[in-house]
DNA sequence: TAAAAATATAATAATGTTTGCATATAAATA
DNA sequence: TATTTATATGCAAACATTATTATATTTTTA
């Protein structure tokens, strides 16, 4: 089964530097737009669009607070997925022992990388 | 910890939907790009240039076989997310009860959303 | 009520991504 | 050796993303 494309294009929304960062903050609890000015060191309106397109993905949500606004995760999704960027791993994974299996048959030639 | 640079170009590349099905695919085994052409629905150059761009991120690697390549994941990471991107969730994450604890302390206006 | 603070929006320029198409390469076969 | 098969490459057009700048909106405070 094929993951859907909504799940796609929300992993293709969350695959920026700055967004990964938000997100991380994110898991920390609720922050307000001017709390990423501190730990972002991009310009405000930049850090807001940021936030329009996480939010029209409905990555993070926000409540309004004064004239703060507090985001927070809404994604059940996204804690998941910055565990696992976290990961490491060791090697790759190993070659298979033997090629071709596929639709057209074993080719005669000889196999090599 | 923020997941480092290359992590997240990785994440990049797998975000396509294209690539998704491609690695999909692999992770039943080695396909060769013809293998492809039978489950993608795209042209043959196009495949090859999705391949191309996996293989130059270490996502996949492959063995030559007379005439064909047999390409084979090498990524350990990508397997766990696809995985991940499977997963159903039933809900969104609960919104915080209490906002804002931010550097600026409280401010006095009605929270709503 | 005017000014300040916090955040958002719009327009734009720069940059990057994706695809399509034509062509190239390399190996196998006739 | 000419043809066919399998795959890759190069280039350009279409499209999407990003950051920048200026400005707008909303709320609070003076």
């Amino acid at each position: 089964m094929i993951p859907p494309a909504k799940r796609i294009e929300l992993l293709k929304v969350i695959a920026h530097p700055v967004r990964i960062k938000i997100l991380e903050d994110l898991t920390q609890g609720v922050k307000c737009v001017s709390d990423f000015e501190e730990s972002l060191d991009i310009s405000q309106p930049n850090i807001s669009q940021h936030l329009s397109l996480l939010r029209s993905h409905g990555s993070v949500d926000y409540f309004i607070d004064g004239r703060l606004k507090c985001y927070f995760l809404r994604e059940p999704f996204i804690p998941e997925l910055l565990e696992l960027l976290k990961k490491e791993y060791d090697g790759d994974i190993p070659a298979p022992a033997c090629c071709p299996v596929t639709k057209k048959g074993t080719y005669p030639g000889e196999r090599r990388r």
